[in-house]
DNA sequence: GCCTTTGCCCAAAGCGCTTTGGGTTGCCCT
DNA sequence: AGGGCAACCCAAAGCGCTTTGGGCAAAGGC
């Protein structure tokens, strides 16, 4: 069933059945009435590639997720917030267009999807600290927001939390529990977060004539056996570490297996505080945080980030939205005193 | 740059230029050569909406994932998997089309991507007992492929793993063990693959006389949380189990930490199988594996998944295609016999 | 009573591609 | 010399929708 059938079935021409479906006044009340009937008893959906063809926009929005040897994004904050951000495509008519690039060319993906017009704006996810990509898609003038944010982050969209103040912060109430030796399990040192998150550690150890001991800091892409790894070698290295910074959950519970191991109870003898991307199935929450956290929801900001990309994509000339979130810290049960040997 | 404008600045006609770039034999390799030049130096990409439109085919794969409530799929496992897919999808020149929906309605989904014919083929996941989404789609005349299957599993295209298979001889493992009070901590009740799993444990149990204690199975989403809590209220229970047999790693985490807390060391007081889908974050084999588990990568499953539909697209006639993929246990750190008290 | 406005509807022209159904050469064959 | 056949190329007809630019009544203004 196509516009010409239906309009036929109707004795109406094509022009006032797809007005009447789209909504617009040049119709009447009582005809409108009866091509939705209509529609709706034939079943009839409009065919998204003639309308699309019709209209110059593609409703769809892209997300490129590079799968590229180290640098793999592949973790479980990509899909909570494409999770969060596809709840708002699909509530504003908008497809979700998924595409992962397995040669590193994400630029040369970017330029694909300009040049064949298969989306209207573009998702950025975890900038790296100078990432060609945001220059790309501006000379492209392809609407993009970016989550997460780069260099001087002037001049384009973006959202991101306050990852210096989050782990300034957090620093700080191991500062204030007494802790010294501090360690800070990273991200990989590429992206702006983990350079940000790492500024925010040194701030706060500086404010207090320290600096971090460089024997206890890493980074690396954020897996558990990461967090295993690491907390094992400082742990049974010299000079151990009485408490860990860590940039994820996901490496928190590595942290967690490497202290149960040694016989270290959390918030005893050893004192653990992570960020929190509130993860649907790693929840925190259960009878009172487990892990001291700083938190914000990862889902939450794929709505907000859908939200403000496609209010850039109704209106592209409209001056950049940038929102910085400010996250929560929740004391939970694996931070204690640094214990006095 | 659109076609037109290409093929006047070639003098040539807009049939010719597109056969010369579609790889069609009608034009001489010089045309074809000169072609190619003059498209790549003007960054000419044919418009997809334009081509869908002509050639009738969306060259775009539908994934839809429902979020209602309790019964949300979005779990790691649904990332890796669309990796994979994606991974094949994006060499084969389709699209992923990813669609949340958020009011329950995945048949109203799948009818509205049939009816506006945005994709060309739908996957499905995480398939329930008795799955309404197969016949819709079948009638809807749409292809489709299971990760997973149900019912009889006759008349429609699928990949599973060996769930029963799998279960029983993780079970017989345990036994074989000395374990006899072994928990289950499985997914929901609903999804086929945790029907099987319970089959596979009773199987085995029954083999030597045994059955399940009612109070030692569980069935939830499979969370963390989900796992911590089911292990504590059964380990400080009556009749505590000595061993768990879990349905993924991330229960197996929450396990662990119940275990953990109470004191318990993994494979000597207590011990852990698990299924483990491979998950990129969760590596389950550095300096050998951890866990003890049933092991088959989700997305190795995704890639092959893809691979099947797109064949199945290319020429819907054929038979279904059916794959039943087997598991490997491999021995880890988190079993041993069962104490003698 | 005539002219303009308003309300409602239609025919037809795109959107940018693919594909059908020829045309035009030049070459070989009889 | 003329017919047949490749080899190349083109004009034009869609694909199914939206949107422009009217047209034709009925209603309103003088």
């Amino acid at each position: 069933m196509n516009l010409k059938q239906l309009a036929d079935s109707l004795n109406l021409s094509q022009t006032t059945v797809s007005r009447a479906l789209n909504g617009y006044p040049e119709v009447r009340e009582e005809t409108r009435a009866r091509v939705l009937a209509a529609a709706k008893a034939a079943h009839y959906a409009p065919n998204s590639r003639a309308r699309r063809l019709a209209t110059g926009r593609a409703m769809t929005i892209g997300h490129v997720i590079p799968l590229t040897g180290q640098t793999e994004m592949v973790n479980p904050i990509f899909a909570d917030f494409l999770i969060g951000a596809g709840e708002v495509y699909g509530r504003e008519g908008y497809d979700l267009l998924l595409s992962m690039v397995t040669d590193g060319d994400t630029e040369g993906a970017f330029r694909q999807l300009a040049a064949n017009g298969s989306v209207d704006g573009i998702m950025v996810q975890a900038p790296q600290a100078e990432d060609p990509r945001i220059a790309l898609l501006q000379e492209l003038k392809m609407p993009f927001l970016v989550h997460g944010r780069t260099g001087d982050a002037k001049g384009y969209s973006w959202l991101d939390i306050a990852n210096v103040r989050a782990f300034r912060r957090a620093t700080d109430f191991l500062l204030d529990l007494g802790h010294t030796r501090i360690a800070l399990i990273n991200g990989q040192a590429g992206f702006d977060f983990a350079q940000r998150r790492l500024r925010g550690f040194e701030e706060a150890l500086a404010a207090r004539g320290l600096a971090p001991l460089p024997h206890l800091v890493a980074n690396d892409a954020m897996t558990e056996s990461y967090g295993y790894l690491s907390a094992a070698a400082m742990l049974d290295g010299p000079e151990p570490p009485t408490a860990f910074l860590a940039s994820s959950v996901i490496i928190a519970i590595g942290l967690r297996r490497a202290a149960g191991e040694r016989g270290l109870r959390l918030g005893r003898d050893i004192s653990i505080i992570c960020h929190d991307d509130e993860l649907s199935y790693l929840n925190n929450d259960v009878g009172g945080p487990d892990f001291t956290a700083t938190r914000s929801s990862i889902r939450a900001a794929g709505r907000r980030c859908a939200e403000n990309l496609i209010a850039l994509i109704h209106d592209p000339e409209q001056p950049p939205i940038q929102e910085l979130w400010d996250v929560t810290l929740t004391v939970g049960r694996s931070t204690g005193p640094c214990p006095t040997i």
